[in-house]
DNA sequence: GTCAGGTGTTGGCTTTGTGCAACAGAGCCC
DNA sequence: GGGCTCTGTTGCACAAAGCCAACACCTGAC
């Protein structure tokens, strides 16, 4: 797929002016980071925009005790690293490759001088970053006011609405690859263990059907949340 | 205080030239609201900007079970209802005054104007928006990995350090007036009695000295998350 | 004044969920 | 193939923190 195609079907370039589009395109860089990669690291000043071509990066915040929270998941077709537009602003959150990841990387200055041209932009940059901003809340909510389960519920229901797809024939989506349980545990704020009797139980009451590294969720357990 | 000049000192719109203060100033309204009154609900579409002028407003989030947490605590000089900017969204949280308290209100409409003529305006709101993403963030991250101890002492450095006001004599940072225990149980997602037990612990050990509804807290305490 | 309701404190019990441990299976490197 | 690491699973002990309960204190309303 061309570059030009790429950037003007993503958030926040969609409504983008094709000149524009094409004079970003033209300075992007495509790379690829192997599982377990840092992209950027957590008080570091971002260089550029990465947008998520393949694979999955984690936005992740560490603790002194080596324990770690995954805030994000991010797949296809999303951005991260946006900080660099309003200048000087350090990342707040590590961004690291959780499996072999192709990126598009579009240098900083270059992102800089396409806002000044394009408000529009910058509106929309504005929206992702609330979005964005409604995402951690809901995690900071769920950690507060929820048990592990239902945690597991809402993150595995936001993870097959953004990155898996629907099948129409049995009624649920299937999310493929699924994160490995260690990591749905940090994402959850839980441990492997837990995580692992979790997903045993839902198994057994139907919610879930995991085969491999497939998962299948009911249309119950996804439309709870939406 | 002359609105003009509360404007002008207040982000995001402490870049913004003489005569677009003096218009937003023009449709601003001044608002008192008593202690536990919503400004703003969860699911609503903001109409407006609001800016604390005196009291503080808090951020909630609620569960279904009746128990919420307090997602951020503003007090004079933070904006809220920013969401109104970008057209259509909802606010992901509750305003809801946590004292009695005095707002300043412009209206959507004119903060769309202004920020249309005024692209820094727009440059500093993604910012803020950002601060609070952050802010978030840590909370957030503070929920998974640390005790509530650990918790409380975060969420106080923070009031004090955005609220409160240096003591030079003595060496350390008072706060008044406190929030209530139970107040501060629903920022660090615990509850009153755990709260309670914990300051305790702090004022035991040195950390706080609480007096009615001022508490002074020390330096190390501050200084540990800044 | 009195009363009610919110606040702060403390004790005790219970539960959730972690930490540790042990083990089976899968995938990978040599 | 043999080892190795990572994953997923299950059992058990322990600890943090929740819930319930009781009580003193203060404040504001009437």
């Amino acid at each position: 797929m061309e570059t030009t195609e790429v950037l003007s079907c993503v958030e926040p370039f969609v409504a983008a002016r094709p000149p524009e589009i094409e004079q970003l395109a033209a300075v992007a860089a495509r790379l690829r980071k192997p599982a377990g990669a840092p992209v950027l690291s957590e008080g570091q000043a971002s260089d550029a925009i990465y947008i998520v071509l393949r694979g999955r990066v984690n936005l992740v915040r560490v603790a002194d005790g080596g324990r770690d929270l995954i805030l994000s998941a991010l797949g296809p077709g999303d951005a991260f690293g946006e900080v660099c537009a309003f200048g000087g602003s350090a990342m707040s959150t590590s961004a690291i490759a959780a499996v072999h990841t192709e990126l598009l990387r579009v240098p900083a200055e270059n992102v800089i001088e396409h806002l000044r041209r394009e408000p529009e932009t910058m509106m929309r940059m504005m929206r992702l970053q609330h979005e964005r901003l409604r995402e951690i809340e809901s995690v900071a909510s769920g950690l507060a006011l929820c048990d592990v389960e239902e945690r597991l519920r809402r993150t595995l229901a936001r993870l097959a609405t953004r990155q898996g797809r629907r099948v129409s024939a049995s009624d649920g989506w299937i999310l493929a690859p699924v994160p490995t349980q260690s990591e749905l545990a940090r994402m959850v704020g839980s441990c492997r263990e837990t995580v692992s009797r979790t997903l045993s139980a839902m198994a057994r009451s139907g919610l879930v059907t995991a085969s491999g590294r497939r998962m299948i969720l009911t249309d119950d357990l996804i439309s709870q949340y939406s």
